[in-house]
DNA sequence: CCCACTATATATAAATT
DNA sequence: TAATTTATATATAGTGG
């Protein structure tokens, strides 16, 4: 800008960076006022520093920004089906990847320290992943099918009770409470015993820790 | 700017307000670029035009920088809480886990494995598949805290139609067939409900040979 | 960290095409 | 409607407090 064009690449000197960030900070946030007031737009503008220290400019407050946002994002996604928005739809899958991979560098540092499978080649890791992904299908068809046993033995089990105690009962002439809870409960119970485990990306997502917060 | 200083104040000439708009919005989006590469800055800048279209900047990635945002404000409001910041939080809160849902969704598809993964460095790879791990374990101890409730539900009643049954006999003076194997095989059957659910899954895991390898 | 100065690069309002 | 030009306002790197 002054005394010699600057380069688009960080500024090394440290106090030199401080000193631009100050007031290009200051630029950007008086740009960003302008724009909304002269062109009645609604602008935001949040800007960390490399200490942490935040900035942030927003004409119609932030959270409701963030909530326009939000919303119109998932529209583009939900948008119409012609020829071209398969490709705004790659476009935007590829973007969403590039965010998704954001994330896990940011969670890794959080979440874990480095282990070192880091002298794998891509091709390798490529594999431990997929082989990951089947070892996730493979543990919770298993783990499944042991519970699924188990409570169908007790669903057995508790039929035969039933069963019993009805006999009981008759000879009584006498209802158990017991027999009555159970005939109203049984349904929702068991219901989730006998689904299938071809959904496992959703609750793999779901399951994320640093999602879990939101 | 030019030809005539500016008034801060909403432009009312429709067209020169767009013009205006256009400009600047570009002015705005380049200088918050330069900004983040010069002085190594976590950048983002929300703009929605009158026609609600939206521009965007973001150097480390919307969803990440709201994140931040977000948690940078939770901490800020530590302090003093008044009622009205909290539902502000709620819903900055709110804004930026649907984002996240958005951005995680939309690449779902594609992390899990359908698309061919070789483009991704070593450690970016490597993110996925510790995440994986980690997810792994998030959806096994959900599932087997799941199944393990499900158990305990079932042993309550099992208990409870067993001391109603033993009133019956008592009053009838007989032992029925179900209680006898009842008590034989209590102990193999329901241990996992006793102890604590989280470790059934672990368990269960780690003797699995796709598990070891990692 | 912020302020002031200055020389220059950039941004942009308005006119032109 | 959008690109190009022009003239001027603004932003800012470098410098010194």
């Amino acid at each position: 800008m002054v005394r010699g064009k600057i380069q688009l690449k960080r500024i090394e000197n440290v106090a030199s960076r401080q000193v631009a960030f100050s007031k290009r900070r200051n630029g950007l946030l008086k740009k960003a006022r302008e724009l909304s007031v002269l062109c009645d737009a609604e602008v935001s503008v949040i800007v960390f520093s490399q200490r942490g220290r935040l900035f942030e400019f927003s004409s119609h407050g932030m959270p409701k920004t963030m909530d326009r946002y939000y919303r119109h994002a998932k529209q583009l996604q939900i948008g119409g089906s012609d020829s071209d928005s398969h490709l705004q739809q790659q476009k935007l899958e590829a973007a969403s990847m590039a965010t998704k991979i954001e994330f896990l560098e940011q969670s890794k540092r959080k979440l874990l320290g480095q282990c070192s499978l880091s002298s794998y080649s891509s091709d390798e890791l490529q594999d431990i992943a997929s082989q990951l992904e089947r070892s996730l299908i493979n543990v919770r068809a298993k783990k499944a099918q042991l519970f699924s046993e188990q409570i169908r033995e007790l669903n057995a089990k508790e039929r035969l009770l039933l069963e019993e105690q009805a006999r009981f009962c008759e000879k009584c002439g006498a209802k158990s409470w017991v027999q009555v809870t159970h005939e109203q409960e049984n349904e929702t119970y068991f219901s989730l015993s006998g689904n299938s485990s071809s959904e496992v990306g959703t609750e793999l997502l779901i399951g994320l820790p640093e999602f879990r917060k939101f």
